[in-house]
Formats: C-alpha cells, structure tokens, sequence
DNA sequence: GCCGTTTTCGGCCCGACTGTTTTCAGTCG
C-alpha cells in the first residue's frame, strides 16, 4: 500500500472510532497521521525499513505500528475489525454537508441507514424528521446536501473560481457599508483546489452587508444568513461564507479565517504559551494563565505574527510545513513575486495544437511584459495533438529566424515540446534537437507503467543533454486524471545529477510540479522553470498561477530560471549542451 | 493517541449558526 492509500485508511479509522463515540482526541490523533504521512518529503518505504516512522511529528507508537503494518502487508486487522462493526458504505454519507458522526450513528441505530440511496429514502418518506434532534429543516437540509454532493464533487480548480472570486471581493468593496474587504480561506493560500470562498469584511453595519451578500445575483442558495456570519452556494455550485468583523478584528478575522487549520493551531499554542488566548478578533489574556507580557497591539496582519516573535508569514506558506519554526528563526525565504518573470519556454501555436499564431504570441507576450518567448510544438508523436514533424520544425525554426532579425529587445527561442517515447527515447533524434535553442520533453503516451518503467523512463529522457527541461513531470489533470505513476524523488535526483530544469506547469488543470514537491527539489538543487503551456494569448496570463504554486513550493527569484533577463537566460540554455557553462544565477 | 522550555500526566483552538430544544448539541471552518 502506497502512503496516500495508507492516509486514506487512518482517515477512515478516525470516522470510525468518531462513530464510535471514541475520545475526540483520539480521533484527531489518526487524522493528523494521516496528514503527517500526506506531507511526507521522505519515502514511506525507507521511514518503514529503518524504523523510523515516530520521528514524524503527529505519528506515535500506535499509528506507527499501524501504518507499518499496512505498509509491508497491505492490511490491517485493527482496521478489518472496526469496519465489521459498521456497513462498509456508512463512511460515504460523510461527504454529506451539515452531518457528522453524531448524526450519521443515529440514523444508523434508529432508522439501519447507511447509504446516500437509503438516507435520501428515510429524507423523502418522513422517518428522518421524527428522530431525537432531528427534524423537517434537517430532513430538507440533508436532500440539499445530497444534492449538492451529486451535482458537484465539491471541489473547484482555484483557476475555474479566480475570476468569480475577485469579482465578489470587489462587489462587496463597493458597497457603501464595507471598509475593508479580502479573500481568505485556501484561495489567499492559493490552493489547487479550494472547496469554498471565505470573504472577510470590516464594517459598522454588519447587517446590511450580509443582506447585500446574500442577495447576490451570483448567489443560488443561502445556507445560513446571521448578523455577522453568512454562507451561500453560488450558481457555479461553490460555498462561499462572508464573516463581518470590525476594523480593529479584521486582521485577526483576516489571519484566522486564512488558516490552514494547522497553523491556526500552532499561532493559538504560541500565544498560550504568552497567557494570551488567540481568536479570530483579538488576543485576550488566557483564562487560568498568568499574564506574563501585556496584551500587544494589533494594526495589520503582521502584527499577529511581530506579537508572537515571528516574522510576518506569506499566507501561501502558512500550510503547517515548518514554517512557523523558520518565520521564528527570521529565516523566510523571500517568496518569487509575477513580476520577477522576464520570459517563459512552454507555449503552443497554430502551427500544433495552439489557437494562435506565432506572431500573436509573441504579441501578448510583450504585451505582458516579457523579454523572451519560447516556442514549444508538439512533436510528430502527438498526432493527436498535429505534432510537427522535422520539416515543419525547420520551417518553423526558420521563420522565428527572421522574426528575431527584425526585432531589439525581444528574443523569440525555437524550441519543441518533445514526446518521450514509451522506452525513454526522444520523438526527434538528436541532430534535429541541436538545430534548436532548447527542448521541453514530455509524457503524452502509455500512461499506465509501473512506477518502476515510467521512472526509468524519464530519467533517461533526462539523460539526453539536449533535453533542457522536463515538462509536466507527473501527467496530473487535476479533478480529471491521477497523476501516473513515478518516483518523484529519483526524478529530481536525477535532474540534479544531468542538470535538466524541472517545469512548474503553470496551466491551472496542471499545475505540476505539485507546491508539495518544490521544496525537496530545491534541496537537491533541481531548478524551477516556470511555464504556462500557453495554447491561446490568453494562456500566457496563466503564468500567476504557477507564481502561487512557485511561491507555495517555498522559491524564490533565484530558484526560478525565467526571472532571468534575456542576457543571462541564453547560457542557462546552454548549459546541459556544452557541459562547461553554469547553470542559475 | 500524541506530546513535552508549564514534560511522562494532563492537556489537546475556539466561536457562529442552525435546528432542535426550552438551554444546548451538532456541525463547520
């Protein structure tokens, strides 16, 4: 069992004990291990071998054992036990809005529901209504939710939600009553995936701002409408909640409702350990804790952070991986910002599978502001995709040629976005590749191979020195397709060793390099390309939602190749080819 | 079940809203 089926499972035994009636704290314990193993930077096979699984922070003796347990035989008795006691199907009726396991055991006991087909039966014949705190509202509330559970998977690519997301923040700046008004939640952390919207407003007349919120035209449903907290669906199907504050709560509001939960809770034990208490509108003195440092003030966000002895943290960091210990250390990394960017290598025309034109590329390209673009069609391979064949690459290359005769300033690079083949080999043969400034080489083709095959299969793409950079290492489209199958430390290993850079693919149905990943590949020396994998000028904006997942990944300007000004980029092309020429900055 | 500059036992973040109650439990974030 790999370590995500393996979170999977600790989840399922914390639903379970929660269903149980089991302490609480217990539960989260499982929970947080299975985060714990979420997060790992290192192989779960090598914690396993040498016994080292305890020293992860949130895995003690007992989940240690377990998770060694399915690790090495892919089972776990104490798991088959726990699961006897319940019907295999009740864990599905979690992803239910508005029930938990309180709930979920009644209608187990009660009513022997234990299924989303069952439970909307129980809903629609009455027998919901008349259990112990239950109700008509929780019976229509429920149906809701099921609803809304079919319709989506509750889930929204943070690209799909951005436009829709400003949109709102905006709307509500307008509107007479607002002072402030800001985007929390995983969206300020600039999450792949955010499941909803958190809005947070400084206002005097909390009421008349909810009403306007709530009566949105954007808005489908309301779910819960109070005087300082309300939550809709919108018709695109994600909740979205607005919390009012005022401006003196707004930057704890700000900070509490940006989280992650994880790092809320380590923020709140730090300023325990002041005898402060932490909520999301002040600091107060701890209840039965001495006062040992007066109450500090509060103007902006940072403050919270200067209060506790910690520099001021990037919401895209604040994801519990250790930042906290680095802010209180005055070690963070200055985080690479969209206008570092001074060109980008992964972009498509007409001439493949592009909707615009070279000419209209490069166009939008210096309309944003950039100093160099690099053109990368699909190779032959990508019939699918009308791949270049070599005569179509040199005519190509050909009249990038006289383009860049005509121009100052701006530098086109003829470059391919490059097929690997099923056995690692390259769509062109090398005396094609040299012809051009550099390559992307990517998987489109043959999936499914072991881990072992699709590893070894772009480590020695990799080791083709006209291979520049590897594009969307893991194949992921997010929502859509798993990523397939690779040992991604090997891979970065590799790229350390053949000094190939490794894309962050910026496209938001990509965004691969997954931010986890970024900061061992730094460690390892692995550079970053930035690369929007452009099919349209509009594509080419997408390039900021790579900078988020760039900045979630812990780099920097220097980590990141196309910050470089056209006059330093050249040689880092170079560099593989000629062997002697040094990479970076 | 985990953890430790309040340390090997006794804590573990905390508040809003809803719907059911008649003072609060459950859920969510």
């Amino acid at each position: 069992m790999n370590k995500d089926e393996i979170a999977d499972v600790l989840e399922n035994i914390a639903r379970l004990l929660e269903l149980k009636g089991e302490n609480p704290f217990k539960v989260r314990a499982y929970t947080q291990a299975a985060r714990a193993l979420e997060i790992l930077a290192e192989p779960l096979e090598t914690l396993v071998s040498e016994d080292r699984l305890t020293s992860v922070d949130g895995i003690g003796k007992a989940t240690g054992e377990k998770i060694a347990e399915l690790s090495s035989h892919g089972r776990l008795a104490y798991y088959d036990d726990l699961r006897e006691e319940f019907p295999p199907d009740i864990l599905t009726l979690f992803a239910i809005q508005g029930l938990g396991a309180k709930k979920i055991k009644i209608l187990w006991d009660a009513l022997k529901v234990h299924s989303v087909t069952k439970l909307e039966r129980a809903c629609k014949d009455g027998s919901v209504a008349t259990l112990p705190g239950f109700g008509e509202k929780t019976a229509a509330n429920i149906l809701k939710g099921i609803e809304h559970m079919r319709s989506h998977a509750g889930e929204f690519r943070f690209g799909d939600v951005a436009q829709i997301a400003e949109g709102l923040v905006n709307d509500l700046r307008g509107h007479p009553d607002v002072n402030l008004a800001q985007i929390a939640g995983s969206f300020r952390r600039k999450k792949e995936i955010v499941r909803d919207l958190d809005f947070i407003v400084s206002t005097k007349q909390p009421e008349a701002v909810m009403a306007f919120f709530t009566a949105h035209p954007l808005v489908e449903n309301v779910l819960a409408h109070g005087a300082t907290k309300s939550s809709v669906i919108l018709k695109n199907g994600i909740q979205c909640d607005l919390r009012a504050v005022t401006g003196a709560e707004f930057p704890f509001a700000l900070n509490y409702f940006t989280g992650s939960k994880e790092h809320n809770v380590r923020m709140r034990s730090r300023a325990l350990s002041r005898g402060w208490s932490l909520n999301e509108y002040r600091f107060s003195a701890a209840e039965g804790r001495e006062l040992r440092e007066p109450l500090p003030d509060v103007c902006e966000e940072a403050d919270i952070y200067r209060a506790l002895d910690l520099d001021p943290v990037e919401p895209e960091l604040r994801e519990d991986r250790g930042e906290i210990d680095v802010a209180e250390r005055h070690a963070l990394p200055h985080l690479i910002e969209c206008t570092n960017l001074r060109g980008t290598f992964h972009n498509h025309t007409t001439a493949s599978d592009g909707r615009a034109s070279l000419e209209d590329m490069v166009a939008a390209a210096k309309e944003l502001g950039l100093e160099y673009l690099g053109i990368a069609d699909h190779s032959r391979a990508s019939f699918q995709a009308n791949g270049l064949d070599d005569k179509r690459l040199a005519a190509q290359v050909a009249r990038i040629q006289d383009l860049n005769d005509g121009e100052a300033g701006f530098r086109i690079f003829t470059g391919t976005e490059c097929d690997i083949l099923k056995d690692g080999s390259l769509d062109f043969p090398d005396e094609i590749l040299a012809t051009l400034d550099y390559v992307v080489a990517s998987v489109h083709s043959s999936f499914t191979l072991t881990e072992a095959e699709m590893t070894k299969r772009l480590i020695s793409a990799m080791e083709n020195p006209y291979v520049t950079m590897l594009g969307h290492l893991t194949g992921r489209l997010l929502l859509s397709r798993e990523p397939y199958q690779v040992n991604i430390p090997a891979v970065l290993d590799a790229a350390a060793a053949t000094g190939t850079i490794i894309e962050l693919n910026a496209n938001p149905r990509r965004l691969d390099l997954d931010w986890r990943w970024w900061p061992l590949a730094k460690e390892k020396g692995v550079k970053c390309v930035i690369n929007p994998d452009a099919h349209s000028t509009s594509g080419l904006q997408d390039l900021i939602f790579g900078v988020g997942i760039a900045r979630k990944g812990w780099l920097t300007k220097e980590d990141v190749i196309n910050t470089l000004p056209l006059a330093r980029i050249e040689a880092v092309l170079k560099a593989k080819r000629g062997g002697s020429v040094r990479q970076g900055h």
